[in-house]
Order: structure tokens, then sequence, then C-alpha cells
DNA sequence: TTACGAATCGTAATCATTCCTATTACGAAG
DNA sequence: CTTCGTAATAGGAATGATTACGATTCGTAA
């Protein structure tokens, strides 16, 4: 998702633009990268020293409401990255090492729910981790 | 995995058999269910009262290691089960409500990882959240 | 420019988990 | 059965991520 999406879809929802959201959506803007709420605060410091946690917290939820972020867990923290087109259902590979992310486009749900008569299926998670190319070769 | 299996086990790398580590492994023994160390504390209270909270997760992580428990983490919570059966890969259906979980056999990744070429995968999760037959009803 | 409510700050509180030290208990050897 | 070395435990304090809250500031629409 582009920053102009993500500001049409906070302004349809009348939410302001101020300039924590205005650093919080440039930092996710660029990079296929899972980060945490430490790394947003970390960034966050050169621009706008003394954000409080609350500010950071609450923006990622609702980012993440209106569907402008994507969440996940790793290594018991929450990550949280733009999320890349609403709409096209995907999921990710993981590197461990540098949080990079790839689409994997290929989805087992079709032949799992299949197997789950009677069962109510309302979600599901499919993450594949490991190291990427570019941290292969360092 | 049985009772049996999991002392087996545990004598074969001489740990000691312990009352709280009896009345861990006989929660977990019957129930395909995710559990939480709270809900280990909660159970253990009836048969040993203050038992301490290092003890609780200290034995969590020494099973998970040996591979007698299995691990997940559900809405930020650590949850714990019985290890179905460690040598056959398999995933699990998990109901939100009541937290039991169905075996799922089938495994995507051997479609998957031919879609990435010069990755090296370490790891996969693949859970399907819902409801169980028995908590449609209720 | 003013005014209203949303957004933020600063900090305290909460929750799960881990760490630390003194004490207890398992189980092997005598 | 008793002793002994060490693993295991209790109790509580410390940690780290996350949430809650009252007071203040800022965005924006009139």
């Amino acid at each position: 998702m582009t920053l102009d999406e993500a500001w049409r879809i906070l302004q349809e929802k009348q939410f302001k633009r101020t300039k924590n959201r205005e650093i919080m959506l440039n930092f996710f803007a660029d990079g296929d990268r899972y980060l945490t709420a430490g790394d947003v605060r970390v960034f966050m410091e050169i621009d706008n020293p003394g954000v409080s946690f609350d500010t950071i917290y609450r923006n990622l939820a609702t980012f993440t409401e209106l569907g402008i972020l994507e969440e996940t867990e790793l290594t018991g923290e929450r990550h949280f990255r733009m999320h890349c087109d609403p709409g096209v259902h995907h999921h990710h590979f993981i590197c461990t090492v540098c949080g990079k992310t790839r689409s994997i486009a290929a989805c087992p749900m079709d032949l799992i729910k299949v197997n789950l008569p009677n069962y109510q299926v309302d979600g599901h998670k499919f993450e594949v981790y490991g190291k990427c190319p570019n941290c292969i070769a360092n």
C-alpha cells in the first residue's frame, strides 16, 4: 500500500493528519519489513524526540484496524508492516536475520478446508522463516 | 505422546521425578488443548498450593526442549500442549473458544519451497483458527 | 481567530515472563 | 536406613512489552 492510499483511508474515517502519524507512516512506507513498537520509537526520536509509547501503540492499533498495517507475532513481540495489497490474499517468507519479507502467493487453505467438515474456519496463519539471499551471503 | 513416553525421555536425560513435574504432565496428558502457564498454575493450586512461577516456566521450557510439549503463541500468550507424535510432521486447527485442537496432516511446504529459490528455509508455522463442532453447538 | 474534540505527553500501572538466592528434596552410594 | 551432592523449588524482586489515565496541546472546521 502506498502512502497516498493510507492517508486517503485515514481522511475518509475522519482521522487527523498529525506529525506523529506522518513520521510513522513514512517509516513503514519504505521497506518490506516487519517492525516493532521499539523500532518505531527509535526512528521517531530523530524527528520528534520524546514521543509517548501511548501514541505509538495507539496509532499502530488504529492503522492495523483500518487495514493500513498488518501484524504478526515474532519471538514474543508484536511486529507490524505496511499491508501489501488489501484484497489480495497472501502470505510471507520472513527473514529471521534482517526481518525482510517476500510475498508467497500460494495459499493452502482451499485444500485444507475440505478436511475440516463441521468446523467453522475463521482464519489462519501461514508463515515461512529462514534467511533471505542477501543474509545468506553475509 | 503418552505419559510413559514422557517419563522415559526425562529419565533418559537424567531429570528427576518430582511432584511438580508429575502434576504438570498429568495435566497435559489428557486433552488435545493448548494451555498457558496461568492455566497450569490454576490447576496446580489444587494439589500443590504455592507453586512458583519459576518452577512452571522452567519445566515448561524443559519439556518443550525435550520434545515432550509443543508450543505456540496465541493472542500474546505462550501456549503449550502435549506433543502429538514426534517424528510425524503435522499442523493444527485450533478452536478459539475452548482451545481444543485437531490435527491437520497436509503440509503445504513442499509446494511452497519451489517458489523460494535462493532462500534458506529453516521453519514454518501453519495454523487454522475457528470454532470446533462442539463450540458451534453451544 | 476561535472553539471543540481528537491526539499527545508523561508517567504510572499491568501483565507475562525471567532472574536471583536461600532452602528443600530426589536418588545414588555407602 | 542414612548421608551427601546436586538438581529442583519457593518466594519475591526485576524486567520488558504493552496499556491506562489525567492534564495539556494541536488539527481543523466554522
